[in-house]
DNA sequence: ATTTCTATTCTACATTTGTAGAAACAATTC
DNA sequence: GAATTGTTTCTACAAATGTAGAATAGAAAT
């Protein structure tokens, strides 16, 4: 069984990380103009609930759909699987590689570090 | 013309960015066993190159094969699809999840601070 | 009750991906 | 020079993806 979302899903994904809890009419909403089809939502529903990121709550004859596993977990293995493929594991060459190649304005580099400050704090205690 | 790689292709594409240079035989053997057909690399050689990845110089019969995007770029592309995708744009969210998230040492978290310090030295000058 | 709307499942079909055999052909080896 | 090897192109085919029509069936509206 594949364990990863394809690009239409994953926006769909989205959506239902958005909603938290949603019918079928509602993802449909979340999209722009031109939406999709609502059939070709259903299928990439379906297929979303059998690779197991989706689950539903059978409300009458409709389904209440919710997300199976957390945004923060999904994005974490995205991440980390960047970083073993591009930084050869090395969360810190990932790290300065994204400090220098990403535009960050002065005003988020000071929060960055004041950020790190925080973790650093924590580290100590 | 689709403008991205597949995962076997982007696996592909590691090994050539590594080579930075590289006969067909070269890539084979950068596989761990088992080797994947020779057939195989040469397809995937092939598309990459049509998605305008991959250049090469005739040299006799064969060909070398180096890479047209950097890895640095390709790499930039991929973290800005998901601070896009996941934090509304917001490379400042992305990295304050990334800090706390991702397990960096004590040690790690002040070289961190020091790149910082570094780029925000250079938006001064 | 009949029409209408909605959600779901089935079926379908083009494209992309993963993988590789068969064919062609030059280069090398025996 | 006949056999072997390496490289590329062609062809092939199964699986995954993107997208949606047709059919079904209950629910809501009239």
């Amino acid at each position: 069984m594949k364990m990863s979302l394809s690009q239409s899903e994953e926006e769909l994904m989205q959506h239902l990380w958005e909603l938290e809890k949603a019918f079928m009419k509602d993802l449909l909403e979340e999209y722009p103009d031109p939406k999709p089809a609502p059939t070709t939502v259903a299928t990439l529903l379906k297929r979303m609930t059998e690779k197991g990121f989706v689950g539903y709550e059978q409300m009458g004859r409709s389904r209440q759909y919710y997300p199976l596993v957390k945004k923060s977990d999904y994005f974490s293995k995205h991440v980390n699987g960047l970083i073993t493929k591009f930084f050869d594991n090395s969360a810190s060459q990932f790290a300065s590689f994204f400090t220098s190649e990403t535009d960050l304005s002065e005003e988020e580099l000071k929060e960055l570090k004041s950020l790190i400050d925080d973790e650093l704090e924590k580290k100590k205690s």
